[in-house]
DNA sequence: TTATCATATAACTATATGGTTATGCAAAAG
DNA sequence: CTTTTGCATAACCATATAGTTATATGATAA
């Protein structure tokens, strides 16, 4: 995975109340009027963590008559724990520093 | 893992330029003046980034003469891993939910 | 000793972030 | 149709964040 892009969807996930919520739909699809007496913030502040969520893919949303109820993509947080295991391979900086003479040696190690 | 701690490390990786460095630090011990070239930013600004990075406890430190050389905490990023897997039981606030009736019943869903 | 190099910290600045209130819209209820 | 309920968005504010330059410190070189 890009790293912009990792680090934008660990982003998203590294707030507590974000975390709690992802925390939450582990075990049950929740609407928005849900979380607000659980995190004792305003409706809004509910729902623009719950954007957040979705922008980086964390959650889906379906509307339920006047209620949206938010679920939780699994796949894309494994996603993230794989991307950690698998971080970009950046030997070719490491290379080019080598070429500028850029690499500390240090002696007697 | 707390829930708290686990998002403030997930913040301290939330961020392209140090996730870039666990990525060098992956293939190997890096010290400070090699990191400024690769990120162009200044050396105060690479240390800030390590700094961040040794709080959360993703790498260490240890001087060899006059350079600092900061290697990675592999079991750390591990931890952060399994911290995402098994993120805490939000049962109880639901249940409080529920006795509270402030959980939504949808019908013929 | 003095000068230089590598690093850390302090002080500052611009932007990002997470909260608020106000408001508009869609769906349900009266 | 009108009112109410649930949600999203806009505008705003305070704090956090990531960068900068200036400077102090520790280790090496002269």
């Amino acid at each position: 995975m890009d790293i912009e892009k990792l680090a934008d969807m660990l982003k998203a996930l590294a707030d507590p109340t974000r975390l709690k919520m992802v925390a939450m739909l582990h075990h049950r699809d929740c609407c928005v009027c849900e979380f607000v007496p659980v995190f004792k913030i305003s409706q809004p502040a509910v729902s623009k963590h719950l954007s957040r969520l979705k922008t980086a893919g964390f959650v889906k949303e379906s509307r339920k008559g006047q209620w949206v109820f938010y679920s939780l993509r699994r796949e894309t947080l494994e996603q993230v724990g794989l991307g950690l295991m698998q971080l970009p391979d950046m030997s070719e900086e490491l290379n080019k520093l080598e070429q500028q003479g850029l690499l500390v040696n240090v002696c007697c190690e």
